[in-house]
DNA sequence: AACTATTTATAAGA
DNA sequence: TTCTTATAAATAGTT
């Protein structure tokens, strides 16, 4: 038996009856349960499938979280095979600087010379971030009117765009820590360098006053 | 109109099966659109409810993702009052460790001795984990056969626990960042200190080799 | 990738 | 803040 001679709903009730808001639906519902156990989903073909899917929705509510309540957010998601999502409101550098500090213990910054560096790119990372909010802010303001479909395909945009976005920040914070890590290693380099310097001088100092007969220079370790 | 989304009787319905499962409800349902835009929140009181729910949901998404797909995540968030709620599955150093290195460039480590505090600290690391993960597992288990009620109960018990154990990870990753910190700053000191000192030492050879036979005052300070 | 029934999140109100 | 409830949004299972 055809079960659509069951499409008799939804009936419209008279204005009088119940009101001009109100609908009355008679629905015929299947009861079944969908829910899915929140453990390790052993399926790998549904995990992934999974995986896919709620990842898109994390970083839908981050971004929604951050636009509504301009809160600052950061998020990082590695996928089972080890593939790298990630979203950040503001930079990734500056949120976990932020979390750093934030973090109880009022640490020094790791280095000056980092401060230095930030300074340089500041400029660069000021454009970037207000091209991102520029970006957010006009994606929270044509949401408005458009219909789900229309979202998601606005959404899907608009991912590319900031994913090329996000690329520029990270490669702008690698390149931070780059420089960083040179002049750590400069400096390494130089301390030793230094260090070999002093012993040969000392040892110079001492066969001269070896040769002269004067007392040592006392010795540094 | 909605009436599309009140599709009923799904294509797999079988007449056995209509008896034994479905159920018929009549619905009078006010039709009204409580659909927020996603721009910021103008009033204060709204907006601090908003982010507070929203937060909750997205600090579970996150958990769920991470227990149900085995992925890897961290979520930093900054209220619009500057407090901070966060989120990892593992450790919020490992993670985003993983995610400096995992971002194209094959950096080399910010610092070898970092590493080596690493080492330090990876054994109360692994530990640390562990425990999360056993939490998490025992959660996941568990969470089969409860309602929804119970869940939440849960979860809020084991927020608590999260929270100490997650601070007890974030001490634990300022602890190596503060040893770096004040190993970077021994490692200046002691170039400039022999800088000094070998400015110091040149002088004397100098002054040695002039005067033939000063006595050389100490070098140390 | 698309669809839809269900579950889950959440806005509004108390 | 917490509770309730109606609605909106996410998503599990399927095609």
């Amino acid at each position: 038996m055809p079960m659509s001679s069951f499409h008799l709903l939804p009936y419209q009730t008279t204005t009088e009856a119940i009101g001009q808001d109100f609908v009355v639906w008679l629905i015929l519902r299947k009861m079944v349960r969908k829910k899915i156990p929140i453990k390790k989903i052993v399926d790998v073909t549904a995990r992934q499938v999974t995986f896919s899917k709620r990842k898109s929705g994390l970083l839908k509510k981050a971004r929604e979280l951050s636009l509504l309540c301009d809160a600052e957010i950061a998020l990082i998601v590695f996928s089972p095979g080890g593939k790298l999502f990630d979203y950040a409101s503001s930079s990734m550098q500056k949120i976990t600087e932020r979390y750093i500090s934030c973090s109880e213990l009022n640490l020094d910054k790791l280095d000056q010379s980092y401060s230095t560096e930030q300074g340089r790119n500041a400029s660069l990372n000021k454009q970037l971030e207000d091209r991102s909010r520029e970006m957010r802010q006009l994606n929270g303001e044509e949401l408005e009117g458009l219909t789900l479909k229309e979202l998601q395909k606005l959404e899907e945009r608009l991912d590319s765009s900031m994913n090329r976005l996000y690329k520029t920040k990270v490669q702008n914070f690698l390149s931070d820590i780059s420089i960083l890590t040179q002049k750590q290693n400069k400096l390494k380099e130089d301390n030793q360098l230094i260090k070999q310097k002093i012993k040969h001088v000392q040892e110079q100092s001492f066969d001269t006053s070896l040769t002269l007969g004067l007392p040592l220079p006392s010795a540094s370790k």
